[in-house]
DNA sequence: AACCTCATGTAACATGTTACATGATTGA
DNA sequence: TCAATCATGTAACATGTTACATGAGGTT
């Protein structure tokens, strides 16, 4: 069986949430998966004609005069098994993210250390207002989607968001405190 | 003034701790950045070149007949300038690291909870072994660079990945506790 | 009139990985 | 002798971002 890269995947599973058009998918990639998954149009448009040569999805498109034709997509039952399949096989790379910061503390020696400390402080602000997200994305899915079979796996991402950002900048503190 | 991508930045950071060689950099890299920041081989050698020929560093060819040239690179000044002034720039990208396993769990109402379950027991044990990993680095710079002046800041980078590693293994056990 | 959002798409570019080629030395 | 490690490097490929082109319709 074929394989794809994890951007394609993350595209079979949005058209399982009533995403069809390219410009929809965008919109929604942006609101709920950015804050670990985020995808341009750049991969979204190509990769949606080329689910639906390989039969992974159909294209209905709308012909309007004038306009570009709106294209909506939906997913086939081989889409789906593609998808099924995909989750059930083991991780292939474990989060071994680029970190910018982490990256220039190592070599902070060559600084002075107040400029280090505007660094993390800075750096802590912006995952504050990571939380910030997080908490309405989170009441966001309280109020649109609380029947939604899907929200409750979609409440345990943020909540991973939540935590880990949550122990990077108490970390950002106590480092902080440490520079001085 | 010319900007590089931080993986230029790294290597210029690393010719600051007696790293000569392309095969030496790449050992350190793989020992001491792994956890935030790998290179490969591809990324290296022709870095290597473009910093010669921008000035930021030279090269001491070392011709050995049969083997080919042993090459040993150094900072100039100008390199050990750019280098403080990327790390006082402000940061360009707060860390928005693409999660597999976020990616797969977002999806996951599509297969049974036993699977879900153990992806992410799966991922806990990968996130397990990185905490050994931490400690043992930890462990290393303890013994082989207690007295270098750049291994504080190391060991601050090591405690970032240790904390936020933690949060993650502890939002695994819950997880898999509320998934049941 | 200018600007924003909707909407689709491409081309050029940047970045990074993998597989491969080459060949010496060291140790089991 | 066979494998591993030391050591340098490239080419093909995979992936992803950015800037741009196009144009409708609505808002300021």
């Amino acid at each position: 069986m074929k394989t794809y890269n994890n951007s394609t995947y993350a595209l079979l599973g949005i058209l399982t949430l009533d995403c069809r058009t390219g410009y929809e998918i965008k919109q929604r990639m942006d609101q709920s998966l950015n804050h670990f998954w985020k995808i341009s149009y750049g991969q979204i448009y190509p990769n949606l004609k080329t689910l639906v040569t390989d039969g992974l999805a159909t294209v209905k498109v709308m012909s309007q005069d004038g306009k570009p034709d709106g294209k909506e997509y939906f997913l086939t039952t081989k889409g789906e098994e593609v998808l099924k399949n995909w989750l059930k096989e083991p991780l292939q790379h474990i989060a071994n993210e680029r970190n910018e910061v982490l990256l220039k503390l190592f070599f902070s020696r060559h600084q002075p250390a107040d400029q280090t400390q505007s660094l993390i402080r800075h750096y802590k602000e912006e995952l504050q207002k990571k939380i910030d997200t997080y908490e309405a994305i989170e009441e966001m899915i309280g109020t649109n989607y609380s029947q939604n079979p899907d929200a409750t796996y979609w409440l345990y991402t943020l909540d991973y968001g939540k935590r880990t950002t949550k122990a990077a900048i108490e970390w950002c503190e106590d480092t902080i405190e440490k520079i001085k």
